[in-house]
DNA sequence: TATATAATTTAGCCTGTGCTACACTCGGAC
DNA sequence: GTCCGAGTGTAGCACAGGCTAAATTATATA
């Protein structure tokens, strides 16, 4: 009942053989994001889809936003109430909303990495319909390094055979 | 105090003017992501981080977990007995965690998907740290198309300039 | 003007994911 | 054989983000 136990343990509290691994920390960062990230992740969809509606609709009502995510019209009411106590909307009760000036810069910035990603993924032979349904996804989680990565081979000839740019 | 409203829930109403809008249901699709898709991911990151700790050290503590993804060890015992229930993981009170077979072949389909999207940041000029960094987020969110196109480009003689290989 | 309908708000519930504090086991060392 | 400390478990709290149901408001139209 206590077979594979004996080695290890002892082995962590001494230091033992730890080979490759990433170390504790260094992954901790990176994964850190779990919790904290996912209230950015949720914050840029909103302000993005926001700056949409604006643009196409001139205003952005919570039920336009609930059909958009997919969620209920409550979902959305909370989620905004949030973003505005954030700082990035405006809303007032029974009215549309609209971008802070901080959520406007945002959402620029987010339709730019989003296009980009789009991009790179339309360059690597991905069908538009997937690239932009895996840009939602991955938008979030690029790092300006790799942002700048992208932009630099998204916006060149492209690969040999799609030459049609 | 109610200006740009008038005309577009009208609109609205009737159909109205909706240009180049993705359309409301393909693009919850997209979103719906949201919040059943997160369960996915800590799923996925739990199973590739408790195979790499298997193999490196033999076992799979809850405090080994808990510093991996820098938080309580509270939280990591509440996590897994959630795969446990959905099947992926065994562990027994005061006892090491392990994965079971679907949750070995989640893990490993984790880290091919994880080393592919690694591989594709080098190969754009991504530092080695920040690639392993992003993949870690972006991972989760490519599609099995997208990882083919990804797994293309980076198993090739690469772009013109870089014909090293 | 009155009313019907769509949108919004409010109240109340659930689950997931995080925490601290405290109790308990297990294994190794004395 | 006992005891200490690291690792685990449990209780209880907070908040994000889902939901339904019921009440309220705004707008367009009859």
């Amino acid at each position: 009942m206590a077979q594979p136990r004996k080695s290890t343990q002892a082995n962590r509290r001494r230091g033992g053989p730890r080979p490759g691994v990433p170390g504790p920390d260094d992954q901790a960062r990176g994964h850190h994001r779990t919790r904290q990230a996912h209230l950015v992740e949720v914050a840029e969809d909103y302000v993005e889809t926001i700056a949409d509606l604006l643009e196409v609709q001139g205003e952005a009502r919570a039920v336009d936003l609930a059909r958009r995510f997919g969620v209920s019209h409550v979902t959305v009411t909370k989620t905004v109430s949030r973003l505005q106590e954030a700082g990035l909307v405006t809303s007032r009760p029974y009215r549309a909303i609209f971008l802070t000036p901080a959520g406007r810069r945002l959402a620029a910035k987010c339709r730019h990495r989003h296009r980009v990603v789009v991009e790179l993924l339309r360059k690597l032979g991905v069908r538009e319909g997937t690239a932009r349904l895996d840009a939602e996804g991955i938008e979030h989680h690029i790092s300006s390094e790799t942002l700048a990565a992208f932009e630099r081979f998204a916006g060149r000839p492209a690969a040999p055979e799609n030459t049609a740019r």
